[in-house]
DNA sequence: GATAAAGTTTACGTAAACGTAAAGTATTTT
DNA sequence: AAAATACTTTACGTTTACGTAAACTTTATC
């Protein structure tokens, strides 16, 4: 079995250093679905993973709805369903060619950012040497101040 | 030299498939610097690249005004003072320490794919397993229906 | 010269993802 | 038992990134 364990809000949001507010909006928007003591929320630990994907699918650039929509699929997927599997494989596809061009992305932009790079640190080279040309000048014929 | 040529705001437009709308905005935020011939917008091609600068930002997760940072920082940085530089080479590295975990992301990511597609696909097998049986069955024992 | 096509400004509307009180309950600590 | 702590619901406010409509010029076309 997983960990078993259970968590409240405040647990679970330090954790993944996010506001309890967060946490409540996601369980409203039906991406976390948390049992009750009372009225007090009580985390699984499938909640607990739920949380984590939903905060790299934002770092990734995805919505909230876009996650619902993958975890609702996934919900029902499990469900063994011909075509809810065909669906899933379908989407994951697409979700795939999504990745492909976020890398794409990314390693345009680091190549950008090495070229932005050199340049930086040419120019410093330039100012640096400039500065030891003066210093140098400055010798040879002191400059004073007073 | 580069392309030298101009565009007006809906051949922009339309090359990235945005609105123009959208364009009109990111010059209101300051991202995009036309000049003017009476009141319509001239773009040069440096227009362009910031356009296409712009709309990788916002795939990979930046948001405008981190977009806009950017591209301050930038122009001052060709001013070649020495401090814009240092702070420039800062903020690069930060960017690229931010594209890191987004790799991690992508690939954690992939992996999760990896392991939900070949369930989809085990659960189908499992599917095609029942569906021979069955066809066996009923011919072995046809079963007729009026 | 009327009309269509492409551009403009102004301004109100909207969806997403929370922030931020306000006001109340439940439990634990002193 | 009083106070502090952790939780709750309700609800209005805020930022981002535009959408959408209205009313108006400018230029090209019939």
């Amino acid at each position: 079995m997983d960990i078993k364990k259970t968590y409240s809000i405040s647990e679970l949001a330090k954790e993944f250093d996010v506001t309890t507010r967060s946490v409540r909006f996601y369980e409203d928007q039906g991406l976390l679905h948390p049992t009750r003591r009372g009225q007090t929320r009580i985390f699984s630990s499938k909640d607990r993973v739920r949380l984590k994907l939903i905060l790299r699918g934002k770092r990734m650039g995805f919505s909230l709805s876009e996650t619902k929509e993958l975890f609702d699929l996934w919900d029902e997927t499990l469900s063994g369903n011909e075509k809810q599997l065909l669906l899933m494989l379908n989407t994951l596809a697409n979700k795939r060619a999504q990745l492909e061009q976020q890398k794409n992305d990314i390693a345009q932009a680091e190549m950008e950012m090495d070229t932005a790079e050199a340049r930086c640190r040419e120019a410093l080279a330039e100012l640096q040497k400039k500065k030891l040309q003066q210093a140098k000048a400055e010798k040879e014929e002191p400059v004073e101040q007073k």
